[in-house]
DNA sequence: GCGGGCCTGATTGTATGCAAGTTTGCCCAC
DNA sequence: GTGGGCAAACTTGCATACAATCAGGCCCGC
């Protein structure tokens, strides 16, 4: 038998939606969140949501006291700045792993081509069209191929664990200058330069720059915007 | 009301204890977990093991397909490899974290405290004794606090996945020469020295070196051990 | 008035039954 | 003998009922 795209249970739907709603901020940092409740909100009965719930706290979204339920978790300046370097120094050894590996013709032509789609972009001012959304695509396209040719769940993981803090995974392109995407798409090019030239040192110190530099970008720009 | 140390539910223990197994080896890598079977060994019902199993997924050492269960994950010398590597950029950014904020003076006790055990077992030669357990113990207890002391759940959390792969978190000593021992020490009186010094680059530097030497020994012994 | 203990309502933890999906193997056509 | 399809057995997913634990308020003694 094939493996098949993987049917959604109700559980896993539920938690989509919750993470979704989390990271939206729908809930305030703190607030309870009730299996009942939230089981007739969404219309199912309490086991589900249950499971649901489990998974967002392992995730690091919820937190959990046995026989007192989950609270959402509170993020602070702090928390945000470190997942950003962690997600550097996870996505820094990921690009170094793959310089090291040699990428096969067809991941070469994938890359290259996300690298053009951000040229396009830039060239035609495009980027800053509805909301970013092409952009966006564009930049997750990148960083999520990476981590895949890097072919390691741990690392995989690890790296949707750092974005589970919100912020860290948006990528908040509203406080982005015109500079900052394009020094932004430029160490997207260097990166994979680095990994053609089978230079890991390269790639890892690229890779780790791109993500310590965003981090600082949108630091800055949320305590002047809290202020 | 006081926070107390937390009530432990029978999903946690159970959870616990297959965690342990599973480590241990007890299942085949690919075996299959099924709810049913581990409830009767148990004596419990399926419910608390359902989310055992669920948390053990989240963690990595089960792999979950909706509708068909849980297996065992396999584990290939690569993924043991990026484990160590990954193990080694967390702690590595922790402890540069500490050199950057600097200790209070109750923490550097706390370290010197442990440099000393270390010191201790290796002047009289017991840190061979009984399966090295008091060494294991001081090792950890290094480990552990320096991650306690970098103040980030997010860190924590990351470094305990890149353990939830076996061997990366045992510390395989029954393969360590003296040499080893004497250098695996020596690096935690770097580190400590580094941090205390505030130089972040350094005890980055160091953290990395000693995780990382430790997954070649580790990595090299078990291949010779394999043949 | 203040602190401690108890009772009650609310909430989570566990057990169990039924529904829905998956796997196995048998049978039959070719 | 081989492959497809069907059906039965098995396994997981979800709903619900009941048990255990927790939070808050009340009463009582001091």
């Amino acid at each position: 038998m094939v493996d098949r795209p993987a049917a959604q249970t109700r559980s896993q739907s539920i938690a989509e939606t919750l993470r979704a709603r989390i990271l939206r901020g729908d809930y305030a940092a703190g607030e309870r969140m009730q299996e009942v409740p939230l089981a007739e909100d969404l219309a199912v009965s309490r086991t589900p949501v249950r499971e649901a719930l489990r998974s967002l706290a392992e995730d690091g979204l919820l937190e959990y006291a046995a026989n007192r339920g989950y609270r959402v978790r509170e993020f602070t300046a702090r928390d945000i700045q470190i997942a950003f370097r962690a997600r550097a120094a996870m996505e820094g050894l990921g690009a170094r792993l793959l310089a090291e590996r040699r990428l096969t013709e067809d991941e070469k032509h994938e890359l290259a081509a996300i690298l053009e789609r951000g040229d396009a972009l830039l060239a035609d001012g495009s980027y800053r069209a509805d909301d970013f959304s092409a952009w966006r695509r564009m930049n997750r396209d990148f960083h999520v191929a990476l981590l895949r040719m890097a072919d390691s769940s741990l690392l995989e993981k690890i790296a949707r664990d750092a974005q589970t803090i919100p912020i860290v995974n948006q990528g908040a392109f509203h406080w982005y200058s015109d500079a900052d995407f394009r020094h932004s798409h430029y160490h997207h090019h260097m990166i994979v330069h680095a990994i053609n030239a089978g230079d890991g040192e390269r790639a890892e110190w690229w890779m780790k720059e791109h993500v310590n530099l965003a981090g600082k970008t949108v630091l800055a720009r949320q305590q002047q915007a809290d202020l």
